[in-house]
DNA sequence: AATTAATATGCAATGTTGTTGCATTTAAAC
DNA sequence: GTTTAAATGCAACAACATTGCATATTAATT
């Protein structure tokens, strides 16, 4: 099957109509092995792309579930494809995720998940977000 | 000792000048049970606190290891007073944090230290953060 | 294939968060 | 008290993000 047709599967699959932008940011994410900020995106995307649409889409997006937002300590929104299929009710993302300090990328690590913690009384966690620091495999000393 | 007492030895043990700004910025972090941005500082310092002097007092704050930044799904940077003393060497919060989804604030679980994870071949891990999302204390039902 | 209704888009304007340069003031060392 | 390095406050600016509204487009219906 075709890259173009998978994505307007997704698109469909989560409610939301094709349209021309919608697929090349899905692409553009999907296509990044790390995430993205919305200004981030804004180059690899089609010259006349508007600015307004980009944010909303990514709005729409997280909100269907196809794409997730990745914490961090810095002040933008960075953004990853949904590496298994999530709904707009369950995130099933629960995989930590890698800041290099060198190159600044935050990659998704899939094979590794989040552990558990023991919370004190009358705290109940839905969520859980883990971010590591350090150095990625690209930016390691040879 | 008095709070105040505290507070200045906690900018001299820093390194840092004594001012009425960084007093009152250090006051409010120390006396707020979860962490703040600095747009949420300000209504909470003396009226005429300027708001550059006191982006720049978190920003120096934070090199001398005198508070920290909690991470964040969201666009804008909160902090936290260090609760035990770190220094600009080294940080020791390695504490997870939890961010309530009705009232929104994030807490500092001090006593709730982050749980290691084994990584891929070829990424070293320095630093780790450790988000919950959830209920908290005061938003549970009766 | 035309019609329609709901949705997405693009523009202008605006808001929020955070930063830089520079002249002035102030803390603390002498 | 004098000195000097650092902090402050103002103006201007930059990046990120949102809102309202008119227009264009998708996809469902006939």
């Amino acid at each position: 099957m075709p890259a173009t047709d998978r994505l307007s599967q997704s698109l469909t699959r989560h409610g939301l109509r094709q349209t021309a932008v919608r697929r090349a940011v899905l692409q553009v994410l999907a296509e990044s092995p790390y995430a993205l900020s919305g200004g981030e995106m804004e180059p690899l995307l089609p010259p006349d792309t508007d600015r307004i649409t980009l944010y909303r889409t990514l709005k729409s997006f997280e909100e269907s579930g196809l794409i997730h937002r990745v914490i961090d300590t810095s002040d933008v929104v960075r953004y990853a494809a949904c590496s298994i299929e999530c709904s707009a009710d369950a995130h099933f993302d629960n995989h930590v995720h890698f800041k290099c300090t060198n190159c600044l990328h935050i990659y998704c690590l899939n094979q590794v998940t989040i552990p558990a913690v023991t919370l004190p009384a009358k705290f109940e966690a839905l969520t859980r977000d883990y971010l590591l620091g350090g150095v990625c495999r690209e930016c390691q000393p040879a």
